[in-house]
DNA sequence: GGTGGAATGATAACCATTATCATTACCACC
DNA sequence: GGTGGTAATGATAATGGTTATCATTCCACC
């Protein structure tokens, strides 16, 4: 059940922002948001960017990753999941396990907490960086 | 199987973070430890707080979580744990589940992937904060 | 006692993100 | 279709955690 607060306006901006994230698979950091935005001819500055992202976020249009230093965005349409980030090449992956979200269920209630959310990231090598081994 | 490369020096300032940290049981940013040593009587500048944070870090010391935005430090005699934090007071528990553990490599190599470590923080309201709600 | 590599600490730089603020866009209503 | 009010924009400054710089100090060893 995901309360969505009303976004104010759904600008030209935030429009734009909505449909690139929309129509890939990527998960996009500010930076990256401004700088396609500005490659396809409609620019938007960078703190329209992140507030745009941060109001979709919110509205639940589109969902959001803490990845180790920067926050990712990602389309809304897929069902939960977790990632793995590849410390050689960047690449990321998404699983993701039913179990581990019910054992976690378990572990904060065995401490008497109300769980609102968590983050998991794996951390290792692709199969394709460990294949192609140096 | 721990990879301890040896430390070069262990100086009197590397050795007040390391004491300060193996006689409690807190999770300590940079911040914290550089004012607690001032006020205990012996500063360290932040810098080498930062440096010596790290270098106590990398020759398994002390042991470190990224918990949101910065990173804290902890003893490194206790087993590994997860950690869950209260949106509310930001007190931190302590948790460990084997299953997640295991769960979590056997996504991994589901994927081909190498895990080399992971990353799980969970986050809500503590006991105490969802007892003596307002 | 001299020498070279490490470590220190003050400070500047970095970098992702947020705040400020003047300007512009949009909306409801008259 | 004007007009007033609120939201959003974008250039820019500021913030905050962390790392880089560099002159100075420390220390192990010859
Ligand atoms: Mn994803
Ligand atoms: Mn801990
Ligand atoms: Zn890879
Ligand atoms: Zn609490």
């Amino acid at each position: 059940m995901v309360i969505i607060p009303p976004m104010q306006r759904l600008t030209t901006q935030r429009q734009a922002i909505l449909d690139l994230i929309n129509t890939s698979n990527r998960h996009w950091d500010a930076e990256e948001v401004n700088r396609e935005l500005s490659d396809r001819g409609q620019p938007v500055g960078i703190a329209t960017v992140y507030r745009g992202l941060t109001a979709l976020d919110e509205a639940g249009l589109i969902s959001s990753v803490q990845l180790a230093d920067r926050k990712r965005y990602e389309r809304a349409d897929k069902s939960h999941h977790d990632h793995m980030v590849c410390v050689e090449c960047g690449s990321i992956e998404e699983f993701s396990h039913h179990k581990i979200e019910a054992l976690q269920e378990a572990a904060a209630q065995e401490k008497g907490f109300e769980l609102t959310g968590h983050q998991l990231v794996l951390f290792g090598r692709c199969a394709a960086c460990t294949g192609v081994k140096k």
